[in-house]
Formats: C-alpha cells, sequence, structure tokens
DNA sequence: TAAACTAATAACCAGTCAGTCATTAAACCC
DNA sequence: GGGTTTAATGACTGACTGGTTATTAGTTTA
C-alpha cells in the first residue's frame, strides 16, 4: 500500500530517496543546528526544523543527538569552545605593543566570531540563560571563562609593561567586552530592522571604540603622581 | 453539580471569592506582566501565569488586553517611554560640565532603570526582536530612538563647550550606550548563574567604565594639532 | 426583591512541539 | 540471492498554549 502511493513514487524520483550516510549526518546536522539557532533561538528553533534543513527526517536527528540540549552544546564546541587552545596560543607570543595587541584582539574576534555565524551564539546564550540554566552553566565554563582570562592576560601584559595604567582588572576586561558584545547583541536583534540612520558600520564602531579605549587605558604621565 | 464540589467550596472560602473591581485590574496585570515577562521572557510567558499572578482567570486578561503583544506594549509605555519627556526636560536645563552631566546620565539610568525591572524589558527586547519584528518596530520607535537622541544631545553639548574631542556622534552615542547595556543583559542573563569571582558590582563597574570613556573622549591639547 | 447588567470564570478549541518506536529499506555478508 | 544488520523514517503520544465563549455571579436599579 505505502509504495503504490504516487506522490511517494513522485517524493521518492525527485531526489527524497533515503540514504545510509552514517558519518556525514553529525556534520551536516549541527551546520543546520547552528544556522537556525542563530536565525530564531534556542527555544524558538524547531528539531524537526534542523532535521528538515539537514536533509533528514526528526527521528534520525535524535539518533544522533540524545536532546536539543546535547545538540545545542554539540553546535557550542564546534564553534568556539574548541578553538581556544589555538586562540591562547597565538597571543602568548604576540610581539609588539600592548595598544597592538588589543587592536589586533579586537579585530580577530570580529573576523572569527563577530561577523561570523559564531556571534548569534553569543547572543542567544546572553538571551535564554535565564530559561536554561544547564545550558548557562555550560557556555559559562567553556566559553565565558576562557574568554576573560583571555582578555585578562592581554590587559595585565599592558600594565606589566607600563603601557597602561594600573587598574582592576576584574573590571577592566569589561571595558573591552562590553562594545565587542553590544555589536554582537545589536547585529542579531535591532540592528536587523533598524529605523534608518541608526545601522551601524562595525569597522567604523570597532575602531573608534577600540581607540576611545585605548586613550582611556593608556599610561599618564610616565613620572608624577596620576592624580 | 458543580456548586456541590467540596474543593471548590473550600477554595471559596480560603478567598478565591470573585470579586468585581474593572479598574484595579489593568494595573494589576500590568505589574504580574512585568515580573513575568522580565523573570522569563516574552516568549516563554504564559498568559494564565500573568493572569495568575494578577489574582484573576486567563479570560479576564483577555477582557483587559486583547493579546499578549497588546499587554506587552503596555507593559513598556507604562515603564519606560512614557518617563521620556521628564528626562529630557531634567537634562535640558543641566548645570555644570560635561563631564559631570554624563556621570549623572549614567548613574540616572541605574537608578531608574538599570537597577529596576526595567531593565529586564530592555534585555528581553534584545532578546526577542528577531522573533517578534512588530514589538521590535515598536521599541524601536518608543524607546531606541529618544534615548539615543537624548544622549546624543549630551556629548553634542560637550563638543561644543570644547571639553570633548570633536567625534562622530553617530557612534559616540554607541561608546556610553555599550557599557550600560552590557550590565543590563549580564545583570538578567548570565549574570544571574555567574561563576565565583565573576560576579560585577554595579557601582565598581560604572565607575570605572565611565572615567575610562570620559578620559577617551576629553579634549587633548585645546591647542596644538592633535595627531 | 426581582430584573437587568456586566465582570469574571473555566471549559474548550485548534494548533504546536520534543521525543518515541514500530516499520522500512539500504548495505553487507555468505 | 537470501539472510542479517542497522540507518533512516514518520506516524504517534502526551503535554502545553494563546485565545474564545457560554455560563456564573456580583452589583445596581427600579
Amino acid at each position: 500500500m505505502p509504495s503504490s502511493c504516487p506522490l511517494h513514487e513522485l517524493a521518492t524520483k525527485i531526489g527524497a530517496k533515503r540514504e545510509r550516510r552514517k558519518d556525514a549526518r553529525p556534520g551536516e546536522l549541527l551546520a543546520a543546528a547552528l544556522e537556525l539557532f542563530v536565525e530564531k533561538g534556542f527555544a524558538a528553533t524547531r528539531a524537526e526544523e534542523v532535521a528538515k534543513r539537514a536533509g533528514v527526517s526528526k527521528g534520525t536527528l535524535f539518533l544522533y543527538f540524545s536532546s536539543k540540549e546535547e545538540l545545542f552544546k554539540a553546535v557550542v564546541r564546534e564553534n568556539i569552545s574548541g578553538r581556544f587552545p589555538q586562540w591562547n596560543a597565538e597571543f602568548a607570543e604576540f610581539q609588539g605593543t600592548t595598544a597592538d595587541m588589543l587592536r589586533y584582539c579586537v579585530r580577530a574576534w570580529w573576523d572569527r566570531i563577530g561577523s561570523t555565524k559564531a556571534s548569534g551564539i553569543t547572543k542567544l546564550m546572553m538571551s535564554e540563560a535565564g530559561n536554561f540554566p544547564e545550558l548557562a552553566a555550560f557556555y559559562q565554563h567553556e566559553v565565558i571563562q576562557p574568554g576573560n582570562n583571555l582578555l585578562r592576560r592581554v590587559l595585565q601584559r599592558g600594565v606589566d609593561r607600563g603601557e597602561f595604567e594600573p587598574m582592576d582588572l576584574k573590571y577592566g576586561v569589561y571595558i573591552v567586552l562590553a562594545p565587542m558584545l553590544f555589536l554582537a547583541m545589536w547585529k542579531h536583534s535591532l540592528g536587523t530592522c533598524t529605523a534608518a540612520g541608526m545601522e551601524i558600520d562595525p569597522d567604523q564602531y570597532i575602531t573608534l571604540q577600540v581607540e576611545t579605549i585605548l586613550l582611556g587605558l593608556a599610561k599618564r604621565s610616565p613620572d608624577g603622581p596620576p592624580k
């Protein structure tokens, strides 16, 4: 009976043939999930739609990932946390002034995260942390902490070398983090439906932010009391 | 039959009596809605829960607000956009340096929005703008635009009076906005489940941010080319 | 006190969705 | 080519939700 259904026959003919590709599925599902999570958020993304975009049925999705939350964690590992070792190594051997290092740091973030789909994960996590505490803890541990530490080392270097005014590092990190997070949030939320005259050009935005920050952090009068 | 149900009898006795208070309902519903929207976001808040917290049934909620979206708009008007006229007037007659004005501005934001439930709306809107375009447009028009203009006038004043270096106002506004938004986001998302050593003290955070920004914006060498 | 009015209710509807499982069909082996 | 394994499917379940409406019960008026 089912094989005699004409619609099914047609569907089969136009390419909906059942395929067995056990090793390609996870990657395709992760790519589809990244896109949809970024487009619509975690809660609003339907498991079935992820499956459809990856070209499989919903059942197949749950064959490879035990739940929607596990799928999300895998997306984060694939796109962000898995890449910290490389970034840490890169910054450990940076040569040049710390001002240049900070400029490079923010640019690198934009090129590798901010301008890519990965920034959507950042936004999504800020958005939905409250409703998914387990995911929030996971993200905190796998992304926020390492990122914070990386940035802290950069600022520490500036202070140590006498390029930056001494500061409370704990809060200093946020001076750099806030503008980046703002840009990521903007890009993925109100920025997508912004009134005329409020569009943000990332390059201009980043340049002004970083240069202003550098002026604010710079060592004042190498001798003589700062006050 | 229904009136003979013992559970219902009990419920009636312990204070679940039906009351008619037509003029008190909207305010109570708005207060309950504000709380729940801030706690759980717009999409994740159940209309029935709002009603319950306000002490009425779901049907009553829809008697006063035609839909969940209209309820949200009313919450925004009540808590944010309705207060801009007063704020604009207040800042128009500010006396003192623009540095002090900016300090006051950020403090006032924290006292009136940031530290209150209203900051949850800001966070919520950034989070869900993508899934509710109509609400995003509403918020853009009623909150973002007026806020942006207010801040722009402050910076313009600093440039006009020779206190700040000339700048591209369009992007300059974001130098101040980004740290405030970051704080609001943090407070309502990852900040609620943060690892030890990452808690943010708003006062310290704001002070460091504002003073660093002021150093970055300050007029450099009143004579002689800055470069 | 009886009728009229309307605020408030709760059952209901139509639609949604994460996750399950019996069934199907590729692929591999002999 | 027939039997076995297992990747893949999609109908199904149970729980949930925004919004509707017939009904109930305070309140007011006559």
